[in-house]
DNA sequence: CGGAATCCAAGATGATACTG
DNA sequence: CAGTATCATCTTGGATTCCG
C-alpha cells in the first residue's frame, strides 16, 4: 500500500492555511485553542480521567474541558471511553492520529519552555 | 561557549506549561492566538511589509495584524524596522528566537496540511 | 463522577473613520 | 502606507444548577 499523504516538498507552497475557507484553519483553531494545547500535551503522557486533566491542566472550567474534549474527539485526536459504572468512571486517551498532533504540539511548547530564559530576557517594556 | 538552553531529558517533568503563573502561558498564548500562527508561519518566506502581510494572512483586520505584530515584537520575535519616508514603509521579519518558534508552529500547520486527508476521514458528525 | 444547560461577564475581534 | 481611536459585536470563558 502507498501512502496517501503527499509529502510536502520543501518549497511547496503549502500557503493553504492562509485560504480561509480551508478546513485546516478550523483544526488549527481547535489544536491550539486555549484549552486544546494543554490537553493534548497532557493526554501526551497516557489515558487520563475527566477530573485527572482537569487537576492537571489546571484553572480550567469543567465546561471548557468538556466542551474541548469534544471537539478533538471529533477531529480524531481523541479516544473517549465511558465505562457505565456508578460512579460514572470516562477515559480519555489520544488516538493514533492525536499521538501526531501532540507529537507537534508538544513540541512546541517544549522549545518555548527551554527557550524560556531566552525571551524573557529579549523581551522588552 | 556551552550552550545555556538546559535540555528536557525525554521523561523529564515538563509540566510548567501547566503552572498557571508561568510566563510560558504568556508566551503560547501569543504565539498560537488567532493571527500568531500565520503570522509567523508567512514571516517564515522572509521579510514582509505590513500590507503584504495583510495580504497574505487574509481576512485580517489592520487592528488585529497591528495588535498580534506587536505583541510578537514585544516577545523577541519580530523584528519591525521603519523607514522614515512617505509615505511609510514598514518591515517586518524574524528575530533568531522568532525563527525557532517559527519552525515549530511551522511544523504544526505542515503537520495538519499533510494528515488533512485522515482528519477528515476520521472526523465524525 | 462526568457531564449538560443556562445565564452572564469579560475579552477578542471587526468595521469605520481619522492621522502622520 | 501604516497605523491609531472609537465603537459595535461576537466569541470565550466561568459560575451555577441540575441530572443519570
Amino acid at each position: 500500500m502507498q501512502t496517501d499523504t503527499k509529502h510536502l516538498s520543501r518549497k511547496m507552497r503549502r500557503g493553504e492555511i492562509f485560504a480561509v475557507q480551508c478546513p485546516s484553519r478550523e483544526i488549527l483553531k481547535h489544536v491550539t485553542s486555549r484549552w486544546g494545547v494543554l490537553i493534548l500535551v497532557a493526554l501526551m503522557e497516557g489515558t487520563h480521567r475527566f477530573s485527572e486533566l482537569r487537576r492537571k491542566v489546571g484553572e480550567v472550567s469543567e465546561k471548557m474541558l468538556a466542551q474541548t474534549l469534544q471537539q478533538l474527539e471529533q477531529d480524531g485526536f481523541v479516544n473517549r471511553v465511558s465505562h457505565p459504572v456508578v460512579p460514572p468512571h470516562v477515559e480519555y486517551s489520544l488516538t493514533p492520529l492525536g499521538l501526531g498532533v501532540g507529537q507537534q504540539v508538544e513540541a512546541l511548547t517544549d522549545w518555548i519552555e527551554m527557550n524560556l530564559p531566552k525571551i524573557m530576557a529579549a523581551r522588552q517594556s
